[in-house]
RNA sequence: UACCCCGUGGUGUAAUCGGUAACACAACAGGUUUUGGUCCUGUUAUUCCUGGUUCGAGUCCAGGCGGGGUAACCA
């Protein structure tokens, strides 16, 4: 369970539904056990994230358990290094699980249950190979055709799947179906392969098997062998759901588990699935699975989301059995919310361009006080250095400067955040016609936020001092994907046809007020009127911080400039 | 073309025996503010269609339309 209380009790959904309901009819003593049951081929996503926090608050809710279940069932795609990221961000979620489980350590006793289904007459040994299995399967629309193989004798089924177990058999010679109904409307009950042979090294049980039980017949008598009570599953898996329950059916399994089907999570301009961003880090689109562009829990970690934040948005988003898109803006909010209440602000300036005080005397600096969070009183107070010679950024000084622009631009007064009000006198630019230097004079009268003969300044502006600021490389991410729907792509044409070209930009020039450099990687900073930051817990020294841009702020004035109404 | 599931503001969800359709985000307008941030207030906008049952239907029934899933020895 949550080794944190929730945030919220969150929504009500028809899970809840179901639950009280079975709890209603005395199922199952009145016990609530649900199951988290990943396979381990590859990294945790935000997707994984709502059913880690579903399948958990479930048994929170209900004062019940939640496991922890590697469905390790194919050895050819199954990894211990997934197994490890797997358990570190489950718990860096915030959860623990009650009992870990592996589908594998129930290989023996799976294996038995075979038996059990040849014995009394529900599985044979069919000799079909894969291409036949499947023509003889028929279509969706046409009912298939039973295997020639179908009514050997329970002691010829029998011998045949132990000697595939012995390993006499090589790579896919053989197969164990069940025997169910060859024309069911549901191809899962058209004899579905339960057993196949692989001759593979298992990162568990090393070689101890060459035969691996397919997911169907793996899964619901794992749920069965745990005591799992509803076993929660996304959507794809309905059509499975008549298969789950035949198989209980017909075996001594020691507890009845229900599946019950949600609906998996889709956000804009991003993908959610493990075969595609697989393919992202394999084909080097991405610097990893922890990239922080990548919706894995790694790469969110790594941007600077926090646990609190995802299970707030998942908690946002409900659960349901229809199938939607929730835009990413919701992810956003979900960290800007988590972040406004606790990230310490700083001022940085990202795009530099200096600006020179031409009244304030040569050489004096003066240590001015800045809050640290707004927010929250308890995080105190900095000081911070100004001087002659200060860094602000481009965006905040405009030549020429368009209707309800509140900044620095000729002739005009702006508010040094936390300092003194200084009016732009002359622009100093080089052969290129770039503006190089703004030379400005500040008013000594405007001091801590005064404003005398009653003018209003309504620009504010954040700055570092030159001879103050320390640099920091600075990573600043868009979305992955320039498309809102990145799978939906023309005929023929390539999903990652669709990736952001600038979803990563580097900046180097970055001034930094020197607070920055005393904190620890993986800080969490706002920088203000800019965004959210956080220190790179990888590429961070000690002294020399990386930052990741988490994400930036709300920015009513680029809404008001994109819109044109200026 | 077969079977199954699903349709509630722009988006995501709620409405617990059939009883005033609500919440969040977004958008828009305003207020506060030494962050064009936060916060506060307000506005716009919703039951896929048609018919039926009923005093009363998002909810029940029928038909239609639309979307999704399913034909791995993957999970």
């Amino acid at each position: 369970m949550s080794s944190e209380t929730p945030t919220r009790a969150g929504h009500n959904h028809f899970i809840h539904d179901e639950i009280d309901a079975d709890l209603a009819a005395g199922k199952n003593d009145g016990r609530v056990q649900t199951r988290f049951p990943p396979e381990p081929n590859g990294y945790l996503h935000v997707g994984h994230a709502k059913s880690i926090c579903l399948n958990f608050s479930l048994a929170q809710r209900y004062g019940g358990k939640c496991n922890l279940r590697f469905d390790d069932t194919n050895p050819s795609k199954e990894e211990t290094e997934y197994v490890d990221s797997i358990q570190a961000d489950v718990r860096w979620l915030g959860f623990e699980w009650d009992a870990l489980y592996y589908a594998s350590d129930f290989f023996e006793k799976l294996y038995q249950f075979a038996e059990h289904l040849i014995k009394t007459g529900h599985a044979y040994v069919d000799d079909l190979t894969g291409d036949q299995v499947s023509e003889y399967r028929g279509s969706l629309d046409k009912p298939g055709k039973p295997s020639p193989f179908r009514d050997r004798s329970v002691d010829e089924n029998l011998d045949l799947f132990r000697r595939m177990r012995q390993g006499e058999f090589e790579n896919g010679k053989r197969t164990l179906r069940a025997k169910i109904d060859m024309s069911s409307p549901n191809p899962n009950l058209r004899d579905p392969v339960l057993y196949r042979i692989m001759h593979a090294h298992h990162h568990r049980t090393g070689d101890a098997w060459c035969i691996y039980p397919m997911y169907d017949f793996a899964h619901g008598q794992c749920d069965a062998l745990e005591s799992i009570t509803h076993s929660i599953c996304t959507l794809e898996f309905e059509i499975h759901r008549p298969l789950y329950e035949w198989l209980l059916d017909h075996l001594p399994v020691p507890a009845r588990p229900r599946q019950i089907e949600f609906a998996r999570l889709n956000i804009t301009y991003t993908v959610l699935s493990k075969r595609k961003l697989l393919e992202l880090v394999q084909g080097k689109y991405v610097s990893g699975w922890d990239d922080p562009r990548m919706p894995t829990l790694s790469g969110l970690r790594r941007r600077g989301y926090t646990p609190e934040s995802l299970r707030a948005f998942c908690d946002q988003i409900g659960v349901a059995r229809f199938n939607s898109t929730v835009d990413k803006v919701v992810l956003e909010n979900s960290i800007r919310d988590d972040l406004n209440k606790r990230a310490l602000r700083v001022m940085a300036v990202l795009n530099p361009v200096k600006v020179t005080i031409e009244n304030y005397p040569e050489g004096e600096v003066e240590w001015i006080d800045a809050v640290n969070n707004p927010e929250d009183p308890a995080a105190g107070m900095r000081k911070v250095a100004l001087s002659r010679t200060l860094w602000i950024d481009r965006d905040d000084f405009r030549e020429d400067p368009p209707k309800k622009y509140f900044r620095l631009s000729p002739g005009k007064e702006v508010r040094l955040r936390y300092a003194f009000c200084i009016t732009a006198k002359t622009v100093v630019k080089d052969s290129a016609g770039e503006v190089v230097e703004i030379i400005c004079t500040y008013d000594p009268e405007t001091r801590n936020g005064a404003t005398p003969n009653g003018r209003k300044v309504k620009g504010i502006i954040h700055w570092v001092s030159a001879g103050h600021a320390v640099e920091a490389p600075v990573r600043l991410y868009d979305h992955l994907f320039s498309a809102e729907f990145p799978d939906e792509v023309a005929e023929g044409a390539d999903w990652k046809s669709n990736l952001n070209p600038n979803s990563l930009e580097l900046l180097t020039g970055a001034k930094l007020e020197q607070s920055v450099v005393e904190a620890p990687p993986g800080t969490h900073f706002q920088f203000e009127r800019v965004g959210y930051f956080y220190s790179d817990p990888l590429d961070s020294k000690p002294g020399a911080p990386v930052f990741n841009r988490t994400a930036t702020l709300r920015d009513s004035w680029a809404k008001i400039e994109k819109r044109g109404d200026i």
